[in-house]
DNA sequence: TTGAAAGCGCTACCAG
DNA sequence: CTGGTAGCGCTTTCAA
């Protein structure tokens, strides 16, 4: 494989023009580029990473630590994080991290070692911990935090607005008629869970509906959880939900599994929503309504910060939250409700 | 961070020794591996990927690539892959590659070039192309196949006996009391298809089961197409099957969704068994009997015989498939039919 | 069994 | 705007 020299001696410059070519450095004449660049491509030349990372100290790696490989959630973002490297010409270095584990601190501190990167994204709900912030603070160690409950010092935070989010879908269901809407919400404790109730909540309250404390109950984010929820909410022929707006798509999954059992039909019978836009959303069928979550936006933001940050923004980051958009997507498990 | 000049000092020998102690290289006594390895621990080294990889021309990073993150199956593998590298001291460099797009060759040596691993694992479907196994072998790239259909020259093959797999999770329901079996398919020229339905009748046979075509169906491993097909199969309620066999276990959700859609109670009324062992077979409930895949196995010895092959296995791989143990798992979508 | 020294491919300092 | 040259941390010949 041809290297930096041979690029050079074909283009007749010196490998420090090379080198400044491949750098994006100012000071080198158009003309003087093109030929560079013109011998590249006549060589099929590649830079080593190894030789750039080990003369520059900077690595071509972006680390993230991802738990538990069921989660849907931490799936989409790990494929987004991929996605995201791949375009900024980045390579994503993975960390297997057990988050029921009690050291994270050293879990941490053993990724960081052994990859040497030197940006990091971190995930719900490793985003939240102030341990894993001081040691890669120590570290010196850049950082960006997707959907973290609250912005953090010297970190980049993404995330949606996720009260609006749960506003917005559950308008939808009240705009297509329903008024009885029941909700399933995600463990107390997390703050996703508390958002997206409180969406909802403000949406029931906005179109002047009652709430009903027997439709919100706790599902967990899990299947079974939601299950068990659902199974109580329709028990009561007389008076149950025309629509379930779930906190998440796997228990929203669960809430059409257990109305078919009992004989409704989604979308017929029961509107069923979620919340998030991973893989089983269009799985199963009919594919949910749900709030698609930016994770390819959320990434993409993550990784321009942390390799952008010298340059572009050298401010630090500031304490804010970098709020994306997020996008409803109407699929065919919502349907107006059937008056008689 | 320490280098190896810190250590070679602390330990009060050259830093050609150190390198050898970091080399597991022979004609090192014992003492003086001792003495150094003191001093590493001492000094909290870790050697520079970026140094070792330039100078030896040897990469720490093994080379994957992955298409739909929506597959269950290249989800599981993929993370299989991650432990494995991760327990073997290595790193996986995935590659995102489109598998409907036509330029398979092109896409395979732009991450062969950018990445520059030297090691690949392909999974299916990549795994049977001859054209990236081709292109692999002109660049010198050794690899591995997990799961192909028929082993490679030159290639370390890994797989299970699918067909035996599919006898027995089929011979499981048959002891349990059923016989009247149908089974879901995956699509048509996918190797595993093939197999999953012969060990499907060639147990009915071996137990005297007269098979009924009707109950043969095309899901093609998708959960809406399995939909269908249990509609069809479960349609006729004078003469249904009691227990269904789907090729995946997203098939087999699609399976138990349509049951409960019916009325129908798994396992009461229907055994629902599923393949591979993918997460929704734990997300939904019931959870699915299935077959697991050693997915994990496969993805540990794929490396294990990239990694050791120079010494430890001088040989080129045999052309064989290296059968792995699958593990049947009793969960409970299948129970003993109700005889009346 | 150990050590001295060369050099992998590149970036960065300092000249010009 | 461009070039010479030192050196990142390691492995590898070659000697001792």
């Amino acid at each position: 494989m041809a290297n930096i020299f041979d690029v050079a001696k074909k283009a007749g410059v010196s490998i420090k023009t090379v080198s400044r070519v491949l750098n994006n450095a100012p000071n080198v004449r158009q003309a003087t580029q093109d030929k560079v660049r013109a011998s590249m491509m006549a060589l099929d030349y590649q830079p080593s990473n190894a030789a750039r990372e080990l003369r520059s100290g900077r690595s071509k790696s972006i680390g993230i630590l991802l738990g538990d490989p069921s989660s849907g959630f931490q799936a989409r973002l790990h494929h987004a994080a991929l996605q995201a490297c791949s375009d900024a010409g980045f390579f994503l270095t993975v960390g297997l991290f057990d988050e029921s584990a009690d050291d994270w601190a050293g879990q941490l501190d053993d990724f960081l070692s052994r990859s040497r990167v030197e940006n990091m994204i971190l995930v719900p709900p490793l985003c939240d911990s102030e341990v894993l912030h001081a040691h890669m603070r120590d570290r010196g160690i850049s950082f960006g935090l997707i959907s973290p409950s609250r912005p953090v010092p010297d970190a980049y935070s993404i995330g949606m607005d996720e009260q609006q989010a749960a506003f917005d879908i559950t308008m939808h269901l009240i705009r297509m008629g329903h008024r009885q809407i029941g909700h399933i919400t995600g463990p107390t404790g997390h703050v996703a869970t508390g958002l997206r109730l409180a969406g909802y909540q403000a949406a029931l309250a906005e179109s002047g509906i009652q709430p009903n404390p027997d439709w919100v109950r706790p599902g967990k984010f899990h299947f079974r959880d939601a299950q068990i929820c659902a199974e109580r909410m329709l028990a009561n022929r007389e008076e149950r939900p025309t629509a379930i707006f779930a906190a998440n798509d796997e228990m929203a999954a669960a809430v059409c599994f257990t109305a078919n059992s009992l004989g409704l039909d989604v979308p017929r019978d029961l509107s069923v929503v979620g919340f998030d836009d991973v893989a089983i959303a269009t799985t199963i069928w009919p594919p949910l309504t749900t709030v698609a979550q930016p994770f390819n936006a959320m990434a993409d933001a993550a990784i321009r910060l942390l390799v952008n940050r010298p340059s572009e923004t050298r401010s630090p980051p500031d304490s804010s939250i970098l709020q994306l958009e997020y996008q409803l997507k109407i699929r065919s498990s919502a349907a107006p409700p059937i008056h008689q």
